[in-house]
DNA sequence: CTGGGGATCGAG
DNA sequence: TCGATCCCCAGG
């Protein structure tokens, strides 16, 4: 079980984004460990992305995160009751991050169908909002180093053969960058979040 | 000080 | 399709 390293968040968010496609998300609290494995993403680019919190080099204490270097987590409340997790990417200058969309469950499942209060497995971790629910992720764990064993980190997974390709969810569509190709997911696995928000 | 919006979810 | 729900921030 090898931690991604620094060096790893640091290269093109896209990149970073598909590669990060079949690593393991691992969730540390006290004795009790939950692992799942990243089966979609999504790239924001910061100051160039109109959809990105740091657009135009936005900088608030909700966005400060986003300045930190790659390997830092960036997590955000909204819709008044919904956390996401991202991974910052790039150097201090680039604000730049990986939203982490949904995961297939692997491990502490019994835990994770007590934090949602759902018992099917599709429903645990299949979107930004409900992964965070699953593992207990809230605001304490922004700004936090993902690149060292602690409450949470990032692991190397097998390489993904499926991938795919599309268009960014959740975003207002009169912006011309909710149309750009920067979510990432493997074909066919059920853990895939829904989108409802269906362009074209 | 205040009001409006939000990278979502789930019920109907 | 719509309402929940609340933190944060821009604007006055």
């Amino acid at each position: 079980m090898e931690i991604l390293k620094s060096r790893f968040f640091k290269k093109n968010t896209a990149l970073v984004a598909e590669k990060l496609l079949g690593c393991y998300l691992v969730r540390q609290i006290g004795n009790q460990k939950l692992i799942g494995r990243i089966v979609e993403t999504e790239a924001y680019l910061g100051v160039k992305d109109s959809c990105c919190h740091s657009f135009q080099n936005h900088f608030t204490d909700k966005t400060k995160a986003m300045y930190l270097e790659g390997g830092f987590s960036y997590v955000y409340f909204t819709y008044g009751m919904h956390y996401c997790l991202n991974v910052v990417t790039g150097d201090k200058t680039q604000p730049e991050a990986v939203l982490i969309r949904a995961l297939e469950p692997i491990e502490g499942i019994s835990k994770m169908k007590k934090y949602r209060k759902k018992q099917n497995l599709k429903d645990l971790c299949s979107g930004p909002g409900k992964l965070c629910q699953a593992f207990s992720i809230t605001k304490k764990l922004n700004a936090k180093k993902l690149t060292k064993k602690g409450e949470l980190f990032i692991t190397k997974g097998r390489a993904v053969k499926d991938k795919e390709l599309d268009s960014r969810v959740g975003l207002p569509l009169h912006k011309d960058s909710a149309y750009w190709f920067l979510r990432f997911y493997i074909k066919n696995n059920p853990h895939v979040s829904v989108r409802k928000n269906q362009i074209c």
